[in-house]
DNA sequence: CTTGACTCTGGACCTGAGTCAAGGGTTATA
DNA sequence: TATAACCCTTGACTCAGGTCCAGAGTCAAG
């Protein structure tokens, strides 16, 4: 049968967590550092999710990859969870947490660089005079 | 007395922790996992350290906030340190890490922009209609 | 020539982020 | 209705990435 609702579809957290490619116990271990709320369960206790924790667990497993501590994510998801809430400290915590990605993203973006001019110097045989990675990225400022 | 060849100043470990603002352990602990070549030593057994080793320390600071892991941040260097040698097999593996990193570029780009939307869409009071982080970067695909 | 700051090695210890196992209930399918 | 495949909790375990400590040698300022 269709499922002319989707967006309802419930799921149990074996399937959630085939679904995000993440362990089970990872999961319920998000669930206790506060990441995901704790969902509502079956009457067998079962956990019960619903397609928006497929999104909110996919945030934290990029994040993660992306260097950000479980900490960090916490308040990253903080802000839209409080999107409700008076505004005005919580704006300010978005524009700190702006301003230290918009630094990551330079950084990063140095690292393409530097990785980029690497490939595209090297003809994929010989040898490259000068070394582009250190010497796009490695600045010595912290 | 004026320091005439700034970038054949050696320096102890001490010096090299203090300016690039890690632990002195660390310093040891990344020389052992292969990330800092073995210094060579005075005449005590003291570690020397030139200019350079401050930009390698800082890359692999840099590279770790960003969430690439030890071995990865190796590989990363390698990369640079065998630009003389036969390129084929080198080449590969940069693109093979530039497509990752493009990867992860595309994905700290869209949690920037979502923050920044959110922070755009906050008068600094009231409320908000949405969930603009989520809405902007936690699509459900993996 | 001593005193305080620095360095060495080796090994124990710690934290964050999971992962696994035991023991026991639940559910779907043959 | 049995049996495999789930799910529950609690608590122990693991691994990466450091950090700390002990005991001993080195260096520079007074």
């Amino acid at each position: 049968m269709a499922d002319l609702l989707p967006w309802l579809t419930p799921m149990k957290i074996g399937e959630l967590a085939r679904r995000c490619d993440v362990n089970i116990d990872t999961i319920r271990y998000y669930e206790r550092q506060g990441l995901l709320p704790e969902p509502n369960r079956l009457a067998s206790g079962y956990r019960r999710y619903l397609p928006p924790d497929i999104a909110r667990l996919n945030f934290v497993r990029r994040a993660k990859r992306l260097g950000f501590t479980l900490d960090e994510i916490r308040e990253l998801l903080a802000l839209s969870d409080h999107r409700d809430d008076d505004m005005s400290e919580l704006k300010e915590a978005a524009v700190t947490k702006l301003v230290d990605i918009e630094a990551r993203l330079v950084e990063l973006t140095r690292i393409r660089d530097g990785l980029h001019t690497l490939v595209d110097a090297c003809p994929g045989h010989g040898a490259l005079t000068g070394c582009p990675i250190l010497n796009a990225l490695a600045s010595e400022e912290p």
